[in-house]
DNA sequence: TTCATTAATTGGTGCGTTCCAATAAAAAAA
DNA sequence: TTTTTTTATTGGAACGCACCAATTAATGAA
């Protein structure tokens, strides 16, 4: 595999912080792990960039590197946080439920003001509707209405959306989805979001929406996802 | 000031997007940007890597560097984006109406088991339980609980927390706290919601609750927070 | 003992170099 | 023309060095 040698000091240290090898809760300092794994300072430095930016540990210059107490007693959250939010479906996994997708409707329009704004496009710019109910097991859990340039994907059908759209950009144009921009909120329910999502009438939607973006940066959906509210918990490290 | 010259450089290169230097919503390479600022190479992928951790640049490799088009039509959502989602109503600037903060209660009480774990205390750590209703010109948004242990601030009185905590913490211990760890959900609202947050039955209550750290990682504080779920809109950049 | 000063520790910044891997453009072959 | 191969471009990884800045520990003065 010829894994990257920061990524191995990664794995390394993770592996090490669980089986509790550094009882005070603090790494050795940078220049001995240097020596320690016979690699740079820079790799290093490197390495623990990544993991302080995933939460794993807080540095603090003048002080050392600490580990953070929460990742220790709390992997699985942190596991989700690194490898999921996007796609959603694609990347859930519900206890083992096999996720489904119905297509509701799929047409071709033109693009809002708002939506020409954030997918940079003309008035004239055509765009797939699509909106799918997706479901575990049977039980709904997703309105999702995506908006996408047809000029971006010429040869959507209807087949391809029943399964996932990132899988069949991935194949057919070999690019793929790895960052999005998104807001999430709630609103009290719709008519619709009851019948749909089975939701009581004072239950409410969780609500996540913004804009997917391909590797080189071009906006390639705008996607709106209703949400019942059991099922949107967005769990993120903040440093400001 | 003795500005840092990744710094500057970041600087720079935004006040360029914005000024639409770069009309093929491209930047040049890194090996030229460094001749034109009379930096390093090195200088230039810190800029770029923060650039692009921030959204505001999309990198690939063996293409080139691209400018993120919502970054330029959107500013103020990425503003919002770096600067927040920490502290809520110490970073909170509602259209230039007023914070205040209600104490609604102040005890000393010991943790719960989760609250042992998230907190990394002892059964017998005692804690602060300060529960607060947070408003903007007389419209309540928030019902804060936080809790704190009471060995990291021995000393806090009633009036500390009718201000900022953190602005305390920082004047007195000279510590901040710049990293949370937070899950965003939504719930049902309940009876006391409704009263103290002024929402109808069927309106939801939008919660944000997790664990703030000092700097050295130390949990800090779990806050949970209610807040009128037009006031919970939480935007954030995704990458995988 | 207490407080101020000094020294050692530790992460941050910046420069420079070498090589690699993914992509895109150009050239060659079919 | 179309496809394949080659070449050039571009960001990524890794190494190493020198110095800076915040913190902590050790030392000395009051």
């Amino acid at each position: 595999m010829a894994e990257l040698v920061y990524q191995q000091i990664i794995t390394d240290l993770k592996e090490k912080i669980f089986a509790g090898k550094f009882p005070d809760m603090r790494l050795p300092d940078e220049r001995t792990l240097a020596e320690k794994y016979n690699v740079s300072r820079s790799s290093i430095k490197r390495a623990l960039s990544r993991m302080a930016n995933d939460g794993i540990i807080f540095k603090k210059r003048g002080s050392g590197t600490f580990i953070n107490p929460l990742y220790l007693k709390n992997e699985s959250v942190f596991n989700y946080e690194q490898g999921s939010n996007l796609g959603v479906t694609d990347n859930f996994q519900m206890d083992g439920k096999k996720p489904s997708t119905k297509v509701l409707s799929f047409d071709v329009v033109l693009p809002s003001k708002e939506l020409q704004r954030d997918l940079f496009l003309t008035p004239e710019d055509f765009v797939y509707k699509i909106i799918r109910l997706r479901s575990f097991d049977e039980t709904p859990f997703m309105i999702e209405t995506g908006y996408i340039p047809i000029k971006i994907m010429p040869q959507l059908t209807r087949e391809n959306i029943e399964n996932s759209i990132f899988n069949y950009l991935q194949e057919q144009y070999n690019q793929s989805v790895t960052k999005s921009f998104l807001s999430i909120f709630a609103e009290p329910s719709t008519k619709q979001d009851q019948e749909l999502l089975q939701l009581g009438k004072n239950e409410p939607t969780g609500i996540m929406e913004g804009i997917f973006f391909l590797d080189n940066g071009t906006p390639f959906e705008f996607s709106h996802m209703r949400l019942h509210y059991k099922y949107l918990k967005f769990n993120t490290f903040v440093s400001i």
